[in-house]
DNA sequence: CATGAATGAGGCTTCATTCAT
DNA sequence: TATGAATGAAGCCTCATTCAT
C-alpha cells in the first residue's frame, strides 16, 4: 500500500532549500538543523529521507547543477544554432543563476578532501565541455579545435560568473551577453561573430 | 621596554597556518583548535592574538592574498616590460600558488552573508585590475580600452586558476603560460602577441 | 477463521533474531531497527507483534533460555541416569550455546533496575536448581544434601561458562567435560564419580 | 603555571560514577550526560577529561577492577596465610563489592566486539589468576597443581560472585565465606582445610 | 604572556514510537 | 496486516569562547 508521499519529490525539494542555505553562507550554513526547518519539518526528516548529510549536500550540488542544464536545453531547443543564447544560460542571470554559481563556489572548498563530491563535480565539468562542444559545432560546423575552443569558452564563462556573482550591479545580463559576444568573436574567429539573425537572413 | 615576543609575527605565522588548513578542506576545517595544535599553541592563543575567530579568517585570506601580490611585484620589479611573467603569477603554479587559490574559493563562499569580508575581497580585485592595468601599459603603451583590457584578462585568468587547481595534471605550468599568451594575444589584440624576448632582439 | 499468519511463530523468529544480535553486541546492539531489518519486516512489527520493546527483550532471553532447557531435556530423555550428559548441555557448547551464555550475560547487566526482567531471570535460576536436582537424585538416588549439591554445581557450571565464553579455544567441549566430571566428584563425594558405561558393564 | 586541578583526581572520580551508573542499568544508563549531571558539572566535562566515551567506559572497568585488587593486597598484607580472607575479597561482599561485580558483568556483554575491553578484561582474568595462585603457596606451600587450583578457584569465585549479586539475601557474607571454605577444602585436598586459626594452635 | 578548565550551543545521527494509509 | 512517514528525545561529540590561575 504505497504512501501518497512522492519520496523522489521530497528529496528533490529539501535538496533545493539546502542549495538556496548553502547559495547564502556556504556549506557551513546549511546544517541539518536549518535546512530542517526551513522545509516545515523537524530535524530527523533529513535522516528518513537521506542516508547522510553528504548525500543532502550532494544532492543539492546535483540540483543546483541540473539547473542550468535545463535552462540550457531549452535553449538550445528554442534555437539550435544560437550559441549565444546558449551559452548565456551558464552565466549568473537572475536569482536561480546567482544561487546555482554560489552552490558551485561552496563546493569548490570541500572536493579536495571528499573524492565522492570531486567525482561528481568532474563529471558536470566535462560534461560542460561536451554540450558546449556541440552547440558550437550546431552553429559553426565541424573543426578542428573544437574541444580547444570549448575549453576557452569554459574558462571564460567560468571568470565572467566569478566577477558578476561578486558584482551584480556591474555585470547586468547585457553586459554580461555582449561581453559574451565579443570573447566569442575572438576565439571562435573573427568571421565567426555575426549576429545570428544577420546570418539567416543572409541565407536566403 | 618592547615585549621579547613579536605580535605580528605571531600573527602572520598563526594566519598562514589557518591559511593552510583553509586551503586543504575549507572554512569548516579551519577551528581554532585546530589552527592552535598546527601553531604549536594552545586554544587561547586566538583570544590574545585575535580579537575573533573572524579577524583569524580575515588575516589568512589577507596573507594569501599578499603572498601573491608579493610574487607580482617581484616579477615587475625583475621585467617591467614582461607581462606574461607578471601575469603568470596569478595563476596556481606551485604549492603557494594553488593554496592561495584554493583560500579564495574557500572565502567566496561566506563573502555573501559577511560584509566585512565581502569588503576586502573587493579590495584585491580592485587592487588585481589596477596592478594588471599598470603592466599592460607598461608593456603596450597607455591605450583607451587599458581598463576593459585589464577586466578581460583578470576573467580570463580566474577562469584558468578554476580549471587548473581542479585539474593540476592537465594545466602543467607551460601549459597555462602557452594558454596565457594566446589569450593576451586575443584580447590585446594581434600584434601586441610579440615575444618579449624577440622583440627587444628586434629592436636592436 | 484464524489468520495465516502464525502470530506466535512470528514473535518467536524475531524474538531469536533479537537474541543473536544481542550476543553479540550486548542489548545496546539489538535496535528495533536492526531486529526488524534482520528478521525482513518493516519498524514496525515490533508494534504488531510486541507490546513494547521490552517485551520483544523479555522474549529474546526466554528463548535463549529454552534452547538450554531443550537440550537438557533431550539430554535427559536419551539417558535418565547420564549426570554429566545432562549439565553439559548448560555449557557454552556449540554455536548456540554460546549464543545463550552471551544473552544471559547481557540481561545481567540491567537486572538491577528492571523487575520484570529480574523476576524472569529468577525463575530460569530456580528452574536450574530444580532440574540439576532432579538429574543429581535419578543418579545417585535421594539424598539430604540434594539441594546444596546442586546449588554448588550450579554455581560451577556458571563459573564455567564464563571462563569458558570468554576463552573458547582453551576450553574445548572435551576440556569442559573433564573438568565438569572431577567437580561432581569432588562435589558429590569420592564414590559417586564412576563413569556411568563402566557402571552399566559392572551392572552386568 | 599549573592549574590547581588534579587532573588525574578528575578524571578517577569521575570514572568511579560513570561505575556507579553502569552497575546499575549496565552501559546503555551510563551516557555522557548522566555521567556528567552526577559529576556535577557541564557535559562538555567528558570531552575535556576523557578523549572518548570508550576511554571514559575504559577507566571504569579499570577502576572496579583496582577497587578488587585493593581490597585483596590489603587483606594479604594483613596475614600472607590467610587463604580464605584473600579470596574473601573477591566476592561481592558490601556494596563497593556487588557494584564492581555489576560492573563487570557489564562489560561482559561489549567485550565479543570491543578488542582493546576484551584486553583490558583479559589482563585481569590473567591477574587473578596470578595473585591466587600467589595465595594458595603462600599458605599451602608449591604443589604441581598450583595454576590449576588456582583456575578452579576463580570459576568458583566467579561462579559465586553471579549468585551472590542476584540473590544477596541468601548469601550473606558469611554464607559466602561457609562455602569457600569447603570449596577449598575440596579444591586443594582434604587436609588443606583446616582453619588457619586451629592451625596455628595445633602448632604449638 | 600563556594555559587548562569549563561551558552552552549546536553539530549529526539514531533511537523507540505513533499515526495515517 | 503491514508499512513508510514523521517526530521528539537523546545519543556523542566539537565548536568558539571566557575565566582564573
Amino acid at each position: 500500500m504505497p504512501s501518497p508521499v512522492d519520496h523522489e519529490a521530497r528529496r528533490r525539494h529539501t535538496a533545493l532549500i539546502a542549495a538556496d542555505l548553502i547559495a547564502n553562507g556556504g556549506l557551513e550554513q546549511a546544517t541539518v538543523r536549518k535546512v530542517s526547518a526551513a522545509a516545515g519539518y523537524s530535524t530527523a526528516v533529513v535522516s528518513h529521507y537521506f542516508a547522510d548529510k553528504r548525500e543532502l549536500l550532494l544532492l543539492a550540488y546535483r540540483a543546483a547543477a541540473e539547473e542550468t542544464q535545463r535552462r540550457f536545453d531549452a535553449a538550445r531547443a528554442s534555437d539550435r544554432r544560437d550559441l549565444i543564447g546558449a551559452l548565456e544560460t551558464f552565466l549568473p542571470q537572475g536569482d536561480e543563476g546567482v544561487r546555482s554559481w554560489r552552490v558551485y563556489f561552496a563546493f569548490w572548498s570541500v572536493t579536495a578532501n571528499d573524492p565522492e563530491l570531486a567525482a561528481e563535480q568532474t563529471w558536470w565539468l566535462a560534461n560542460a565541455r561536451r554540450i558546449i562542444s556541440e552547440a558550437i559545432r550546431d552553429r559553426y560546423g565541424a573543426r578542428d579545435d573544437l574541444n580547444a575552443c570549448a575549453q576557452s569558452l569554459l574558462i571564460m564563462l567560468q571568470g565572467m560568473a566569478v566577477q558578476t556573482v561578486f558584482d551584480q550591479q556591474q555585470w547586468m545580463p547585457q553586459d554580461q551577453r555582449a561581453f559574451l559576444e565579443r570573447q566569442i568573436g575572438l576565439i571562435l574567429g573573427e568571421d565567426a561573430a555575426p549576429d545570428p539573425v544577420r546570418d539567416v537572413v543572409g541565407g536566403l
